[in-house]
DNA sequence: CCAATTCGTTCCGGCTGCGAATCGAAATTA
DNA sequence: TAATTTCGATTCGCAGCCGGAACGAATTGG
């Protein structure tokens, strides 16, 4: 009864426990976030506008910033028409992660589809 | 073009974003996949089985278990059977926040599928 | 030209999680 | 019973992220 329910997040379970298996460098929430959302949200994207896409303060974007740059999965770039602002791009490296990852999640939907049909949810006991 | 292969991944972005967002107490990943793990797989679980589940210390567990426990969404049972063990057991408030979260992830596919016919995936640039 | 604003970074003390080693209690083995 | 093994918790020093305040640089407005 509830496995209906529950089918989406499973494919969640499925993916985060593959992902914390992994020795990958894992990223916080804040990092992924902000990562996912430069890749597959419309350019440009500046520290600010990440912060205030994901509700956090400016200096905790610089942190994620930081941190994604030291993994090569972002990069800084000054903005031409305001010397102020920090543009922040895509490499390479960053979409091959994303692939990855995303293969992940693909895997985890299959193999979750496949484990509902077994009845794996079990109950929900107080 | 690319928006097909992008799509589990888009779903994956809104509920990450969505998540940063609320102030909502936010796990480490470590923590988000015990919990995970607790509730939607079968009993009984133990310190040394999530630990190697999740490919991980046992004092790594147990800190994520003291953080669990801390905020109500499970607590641990002295094992009859074994004194040595210790049985990690659901509750209300652990079966409320991982609904919520399912409702979360539901939102982010609806919402994600929508944007997806509008294009929004925007090219993989280098 | 000079003040005010905007933008991103850096500094600060504090908190949390990390791996590795060690511990005591309980169970198992001999 | 005595020695060994197993289980989870605890301790240690260390690294990373936290929010908030303050900062320098660049831009904007009078």
């Amino acid at each position: 009864m509830t496995g209906t329910n529950l089918t989406p997040l499973n494919v969640w379970r499925r993916a985060m426990v593959d992902n914390v298996r992994r020795d990958a460098p894992d990223l916080s929430a804040r990092q992924m976030a902000a990562l996912l959302t430069v890749y597959m949200t419309a350019p440009p994207h500046t520290v600010r506008g990440l912060a205030s896409r994901l509700n956090v303060s400016k200096p905790a974007i610089t942190r994620a910033l930081d941190r994604l740059s030291e993994l090569g999965l972002a990069r800084r770039k000054a903005d031409p028409r305001d010397g102020r602002s920090v543009l922040v791009q895509r490499t390479v490296k960053g979409s091959v992660y994303l692939s990855e990852f995303a293969e992940l999640i693909a895997a985890a939907e299959r193999d979750g589809a496949a484990q509902a049909r077994l009845g794996g949810a079990s109950s929900m006991r107080r």
